[in-house]
DNA sequence: GGACTGATGTTATCGTCGTTAACATCGTAT
DNA sequence: ATACGATGTTAACGACGATAACATCAGTCC
């Protein structure tokens, strides 16, 4: 009898869901899924979720862990293949930033909703910090290169840095870039921005 | 026989709405309300809120224009009382876009959500245009005072400025400023980074 | 002044959703 | 072998967005 019958233990939900709910995003560009299509694609109950997600909240903080890994390692990427200059380097993590943001337009914007309990945050926040490091590591980079006595702080810059990419960022997401001059372009708005930035920062002492 | 009795017709029920859902979301501070909610506040049945909205995101567009109004407000009155300077008032402009995002959060977070069908967008897009006029007349005066023969555009140089802020803001927002460090202050960051930027924009013309 | 009409309210109902309870299945440790 | 815990199922709940069918009332037209 090779009758073959799925089983009634699936043995991977966990992961299962979390791919599964993903792809949802993915295909209908849209993160405010519901944990019944998610169920449905995994093959398997509503209900059977639950024994792995304590709510609905935690099974998009998972999803939200994965965006950002997808994020991180595209940043990783830049930062080993880059080779000329830590100024470049930031222009060049701060354009990456802005094609997540474009072509994983759904995973970008679930990104920085802040809901779930305060336990969920601090994963969140957490796994952020790790992300955000990336950026530090240049700014660090970039100080020391070009500014050794200087006493600005590396988190200090990344921050400022990460403020300008997250804004054009943010207001392209929410298609406001263009609202008086569609010949606006994100990226050479990021790169005036950095550079200007970069360039005098360094010069005042604040 | 003077017995009171309330009249089965509202009269003014789609303003009593907005303002309803309105003091909603300040008072839960979630702009996830429920038709259900604000039809109860208003003294009304659900089902009479659809004859004075297409559907919900309608009634959120109509709160998001009340939003946006109020912070309209305040940056004019931050730029009619301005008097020292054009940089000055820049920078005053994006504290008070800060302070906004800061106290009205609720709003803050409605105000960049971008649902609804093609129609409701459209109207909000108009009226976020008509908003960033403030800073655009801001930034036309900037350039007129410190370089006349520039040719940079006052709507590119609004622009960048504008993702300045909206990116501090949107960070602070989603109580992502201070992950690293929490002494960085939106303010500081916000005029450091106004300053560089004005300061070395002009220089190159890009 | 009485009937018609349209705007605006009601109640009842539907399908979807998140979530939980009660029960079923199965691997595994004793 | 059996008991148990992990993990699945179905059934149900209440909240929600939305719609249909009906009620109320103001104003217009004869």
């Amino acid at each position: 009898m090779n009758k073959i019958t799925t089983p009634y233990h699936h043995g991977d939900l966990r992961n299962t869901a979390i791919i599964a709910a993903a792809e949802l995003i993915d295909q209908t560009g849209n993160y405010e899924i519901s944990i019944a299509n998610v169920a449905k694609r995994a093959g398997v109950s509503s209900a059977a979720l639950y024994r792995h997600f304590e709510d609905k909240e935690a099974l998009l903080t998972a999803v939200r862990e994965l965006a950002l890994i997808g994020l991180m390692k595209r940043l990783e990427v830049v930062a080993a293949q880059h080779q000329q200059g830590t100024q470049l380097l930031i222009e060049e993590l701060g354009i990456c930033y802005l094609q997540f943001a474009k072509d994983k337009r759904s995973f970008f914007g679930l990104l920085w909703e802040d809901r779930g309990n305060m336990e969920q945050r601090r994963l969140e926040a957490q796994a952020k910090r790790t992300g955000f490091e990336v950026l530090i590591k240049a700014a660090e980079s970039y100080l020391y290169t070009h500014k050794p006595e200087s006493d600005v702080s590396p988190v200090r810059l990344a921050t400022q840095l990460w403020s300008i990419a997250h804004g054009i960022a943010t207001l392209e997401h929410n298609r406001m870039l263009d609202i008086f001059d569609e010949t606006i372009s994100a990226e050479q708005l990021l790169r005036d921005g950095t550079q200007a930035f970069l360039k005098n920062t360094l010069d005042s002492s604040s």
